[in-house]
DNA sequence: GCCGTTTTCGGCCCGACTGTTTTCAGTCG
């Protein structure tokens, strides 16, 4: 069983603890264990294996977790949560997931009122059982109600990318509104998360008065995608848009804001983190600014950075903060300079119409050029991808032959490097002959059939790549599609190992429904000095400029400039590849 | 269940909001 299978574990037990009204603390306890496995950048199974290594030294991981990890890694499962299983209906489950209900009332309503199913909910709401329960009331009713249509629609996260062109139009919408100082987008988007559950604006009113902000949170009401007001109090207006995404927005003192913003940033672990660190210190921090024990007037809050230097550390940039490395970085001055969007100087995965792009070869050569981009390599997919039109030797040295000839035309300009996507067989080896691989300047190789294949299996063909001179590149190393697919069985140390040993590139696919490799990966390997490439893997000229999710991605993973190969002058990578 | 520069017991982040209550529990972030 792999890390996410053992984190996948922990945190179902949490959850079904829940409903067993099991202490708190341990409850946290194995959410804390699922998060600390799952953002561990190596096996599990391998440091189990080890027997100079001592998992139960990770923070968060005890003699009890490791004794359950081993249990999952030798049996595939583990008793206490298959006994948690049976005592736990799912039912219980689905309540909990309706908005302002938790694990608490669910049982409640499941065992006074006998319900089996959201069905036998709706019924009792309707027949006024569940306002009749001690608890519960008329609105508690009404709103279930109301839940029960939104728990669906609002299970799935959605991609940062849509979140980001969400908060633009709100921000335009703002941006009409007098009468504002500041505002600023918190929450998992501004920490460029590659799913986000909601959006968090924070609101500074001019000259703020009860009688300005008003006016502020009328505004934001009056957004033209609003479906519905969820609350609205002194500081806080919840809006719904759409069917079911839920957007706050607070109104803040200028003097807070800075307080406010950390905390409404998070992540919630990082929160913690920051505020254990306070308290060691005979400080409090809360939304409103940082405290001394005891006293009343903040010493700090204005700004994020006094909010950390009042904890003695400097500013951390919101990707950092998932409590994983940053707080060790920050202690003793290694925070990375993480890499900016600006740094990007070259673009080494797309495709044309040669195969399954919408543009021709010329196009986004020119659409490269007008992104600022020095070099670019088209990548076209190779024959086994029948579906994309994929390309057999002849036609790919035909499209190498026709870049050879243009080159001239953009000389100066733009370099373009003769490339090509190149499947990894199912039966392992590469879709098209070593001597043609030979002849391009840049191959990237990818899995595109057999994805169900034990890790194995599919572990040795990626290995296999790796291990092939003419590959340069390994490109979406996991294959997951978020929300969609998820990803292949891959032992991704042995991949980064590997890649480390051959000087293989590994591939940061910045499509906002690949990004892969994730922020994880990106940690690891970096740690082990696996160069990484982002790539846009474009299918049109627009599909150029999904590069900043693919940012977003690598600064979640520490990644800086120097981690990242297409951050290169043309004649620095020129000599890394041997073009 | 984890953890320790007040250590092997007794803590564990902090506050808002809601709806239900007459002082609080549950939920949420």
């Amino acid at each position: 069983m792999d890390n996410a299978g053992i984190a996948a574990a922990f945190d179902e037990i949490a959850e079904l603890m829940e409903f067993r009204g099991e202490n708190p603390f341990r409850i946290r306890a194995y959410s804390n264990g699922a998060r600390a496995i799952r953002d561990l950048d190596e096996s599990v199974q391998s440091i189990l294996a080890d027997p100079d290594r001592d998992l139960a030294k990770v923070p968060g991981i005890g003699k009890t977790l490791v004794e359950k990890c081993q249990t999952l890694i030798d049996t595939g499962s583990l008793p206490a949560l298959e006994k948690l299983r049976d005592q736990v209906p799912d039912v219980l489950i689905q309540i909990a997931r309706i908005p302002g209900l938790g694990a608490k009332k669910a049982v409640k309503l499941q065992e006074e009122l006998n319900i089996q199913s959201l069905d036998d909910l709706r019924k009792a709401c309707q027949t006024d059982e569940v306002a009749n329960l001690k608890g519960f009331g008329k609105k508690t009713q009404a709103s279930i109600l109301d839940g029960l249509q939104i728990a669906q629609a609002s299970a799935e996260r959605i991609y940062w990318s849509d979140g980001d062109s969400l908060a633009r139009a709100i921000s335009r919408h703002m941006e009409q509104c007098e009468g504002i100082e500041t505002m600023q987008w918190a929450g998992s988007y501004r920490r460029g998360k590659e799913t986000i559950g909601d959006l968090d604006l924070l609101v500074v009113a001019e000259e703020d008065s009860p009688e300005n902000r008003n006016a502020v949170m009328d505004h934001f009401e009056s957004y033209a995608d609003r479906t519905q007001t969820i609350g609205r109090g002194e500081t806080k207006v919840s809006i719904r848009v759409g069917k079911a995404f839920q957007v706050d927005m607070r109104m803040v003192a200028p003097e807070q804001f800075g307080a406010a913003l950390q905390y409404f940033t998070g992540s919630q672990a990082h929160n913690i983190h920051t505020r254990r660190l306070a308290k060691e210190r005979g400080l409090k921090i809360n939304e409103y600014g940082v405290f001394r024990d005891g006293e009343d007037q903040p010493i700090a809050g204005s700004t994020e950075q006094d909010v950390y230097e009042a904890i003695g550390l400097p500013w951390i940039a919101p990707e950092l903060r998932e409590d994983r490395q940053e707080f060790q970085w920050a202690s003793s001055d290694q925070l990375p300079d993480l890499i900016d969007v600006d740094d990007i100087v070259g673009d080494l995965h797309m495709h044309t119409n040669a195969t399954d792009g919408t543009a021709t070869l010329r196009e986004m050569a020119d659409a490269a050029i007008e992104r600022g981009l020095k070099y670019i390599a088209i990548t076209d997919h190779s024959q086994r991808v029948t579906m994309a039109g994929g390309l057999d030797p002849d036609r790919l040295l035909e499209q190498w032959a026709m870049i050879d000839d243009i080159r001239s035309e953009y000389d100066g300009r733009l370099m373009i490097l003769k490339g090509i996507e190149c499947d990894i067989l199912e039966k392992g080896g590469m879709d098209l002959p070593d001597d043609v691989l030979a002849q391009g300047d840049w191959v990237i190789a990818s899995v595109h059939y057999g994805q169900k294949q034990p890790r194995d299996q599919i572990t040795e063909r990626i290995l296999g790549a790796i291990e092939n001179p003419h590959v340069d590149c390994i490109a979406h190393p996991t294959g997951r599609l978020i929300n969609r697919r998820p990803p292949y069985e891959v032992d991704m140390d042995a991949v980064l190992h590997a890649a480390k040993e051959h000087d293989t590139i590994m591939e940061l696919n910045a499509n906002p429904a690949r990004l892969d490799l994730n922020d994880v990966h990106l940690a690891a390997a970096k740690k082990l000095g696996v160069p990484i490439v982002i790539s846009t893997d474009a299918h049109s000229t627009d599909g150029l400029d999904v590069m900043r999710f693919g940012i977003c991605q690598a600064r979640r993973g520490g990644l800086t400039k120097d981690d990242v190969v297409n951050t290169l002058s043309w004649t620095k990578f020129r000599k890394l590849v041997k073009a």
